[in-house]
DNA sequence: CCCCTTATGCTCAAAATGAGTATATATGGA
DNA sequence: TCCATATATACTCATTTTGAGCATAAGGGG
């Protein structure tokens, strides 16, 4: 026991949500946050250039949770005090940080996902919320499919298809492309947020393959084309945000966590809108606001609210009894069905 | 950086489950399995008697996943190897484990769960697969309502609502206890074993909650109760135990992984059975295949059992190429409803 | 053969869902 | 004032999904 060769360093990670003017946004770590000692350690830069989630590494002394030690690195390092939270995953394989690279301790990544209400001013002003569609282009299916896919992903997955020597493993290769994007008979699942994300990968197609891997292609062309797949992030941080973006939209379904993401108070469009927002995909106004209501999920606080520019809108609250009561439905985004 | 106190010690641990006679069973650890290095990290009977699901401390120098220093440790101490493996949740906090309270390292528990088909004599003789329902005597409500939910657990948390001083808390209290067990407007949500286990521990009624707390009811009846609430396990090892099944009971809705329970062929009839052993509630039997053929999950193998003791059952074998095809539906066990 | 068992096919009503149409009530400009 | 244009909200309707049950099929054992 505590053998240099079996201590671990353990970092914590958050993937903050939020969103404002219709876009999901996170929390990204600020420039000079840092204390010295760990600057050293998750030094912006270090393989590529991107945005950092804020992060730290876990002390036992001072933390008595986890979760204690995840807010306050949030806190030190975007001023932002964290509410609802939840674990998400624990990333552990070996090669994956930058600091182990360099000969340091195996390092252990427990992800979070955060969501806050912009609204309220819990949010200091130096806050830096990054657009989550500004990584992943493709992601946004609020205005139909987005370009991206047609124009580039789905070309650049087939070419990436063909290269296979194995006829059997291209057509695996196909099949993937096709469920993650909705391809022919596959459906648009919008859940399926890090199976593209890492489908892209495998590809070579996102700027962080490029930058991890070896013996891929390194013509200008492929330059241009991970450029427009979305910003890059250091280190595995875009993966560990397309899982948070997973877990996050599979959860508005089934449990009442899009409130957290509101104002106390707010009317159903704005509801609507955020859930579009998140899940990217936009949603039937008058069924949305039949399920919202029949689940008992809001209740009216008799207040009109009249600067929407047509008839004034009731102005709704959440009623988190809900809970309690029978079974607490989410909000469930209906994906088109393609069935016979 | 690497300071001795930052330093943490993580130990990987699985609950693995499989399904014989019709009851849910988990692996654990096999007295004497242990290295004499790791016999005093894990020992059992620290401090309570019970088992301990198998897990191990992680070596970054020998396991270049976590998954893989999973797969080796379970090995290892049950001779079992697992097949489909997946990441529950990280345990981190502050005096959870026996061996930091000795003064050791800080650690950190990473839970997986992982399912096995008994039938294929994958598991050898001597592995140790204890029956779920033996720890959770109040999950099991295939034959209706067990008789300890009425009997022992209502009673005792009414009384422990009782007990709080404030009235609103009180209040709380019993809207957690219908919430949880299913009482009055409430209905039963197999799916809420953790928040179930985390209710009767802080109302200190099972047995590691009179282990663990102070100040708690010391009387010979409370003692008793805990008898009746089902064997107890070492350390935190029946909350984790709790969160897998939970998770299971969960996924087995919207993904099919009923199948990795199930030896590769297999009539309906005993798909159901296992799909009733884990979730703990029965189904409708013509609503259920139903379901599973409407959705594409099986096909017929053309091969006919008459060992069932009536007419002969058609036999089927899961069609994995669905997972690709549209949307993955999993095997959805219906409540009652209890609306108007 | 009857009687037991399980398997499998089919019906039916209730509830949920997807997609509209219709009406209400604000604003701003002709 | 009245109209065009927003959004809000109420209601309808066909279809699908779900919960529940009946009916029939096909084995084995007396």
């Amino acid at each position: 026991m505590g053998h240099e060769s079996e201590s671990v360093v353990v970092e914590l990670g958050a993937v903050a949500v939020t969103v404002s003017d219709q876009s999901p946004r996170f929390l990204v770590r600020q420039e000079g946050s840092l204390k010295a000692a760990q600057a050293r350690f998750v030094r912006r830069g270090f393989d590529v250039a991107g945005d950092a989630l804020p992060s730290g590494q876990f002390d036992p002394e001072e933390h008595r949770t986890l979760e204690i030690g995840l807010r306050a690195f949030v806190y030190q390092q975007t001023g932002v005090r964290l509410g609802y939270v939840e674990q998400l995953y624990t990333f552990g394989d070996r090669g994956r940080h930058p600091v182990e690279r360099e000969g340091g301790h195996r390092v252990l990544s427990v992800g979070y996902l955060a969501l806050s209400d912009m609204s309220d001013g819990q949010s200091p002003s130096g806050a830096n919320w990054k657009s989550m569609y500004a990584h992943f282009p493709w992601e946004d299916w609020r205005q139909g499919a987005p370009q991206v896919v047609a124009e580039e992903i789905v070309p650049a997955l087939k070419a990436w298809a063909k290269q296979s020597s194995d006829s059997d493993d291209q057509e695996l290769r196909l099949g993937r492309m096709r469920g993650c994007f909705g391809q022919e008979a596959a459906v648009w699942d919008e859940e399926k947020v890090l199976e593209r994300y890492e489908l892209l990968y495998e590809a070579g197609l996102v700027a962080e393959a490029r930058r991890d891997g070896s013996g891929l292609d390194h013509s200008a062309s492929a330059h241009v084309l991970a450029e427009k797949l979305g910003l890059p992030m250091m280190s595995d941080h875009r993966r560990i945000l397309a899982t948070a973006m997973g877990r996050l939209r599979s959860k508005l379904k089934y449990r009442p966590v899009v409130f957290e993401l509101m104002s106390p108070t707010f009317t159903l469009l704005e509801l609507q809108r955020t859930v579009e927002a998140v899940s990217g995909v936009r949603v039937h106004k008058q069924n949305f606001r039949r399920l919202v209501e029949r689940a008992g999920l809001v209740e009216a606080t008799g207040a009109v609210l009249n600067q929407t520019g047509g008839r004034p809108a009731a102005e709704f609250r959440y009623r988190p009894e809900v809970v309690h009561e029978l079974v607490a439905p989410g909000v469930r985004v209906s994906s088109p069905r393609k069935f016979s």
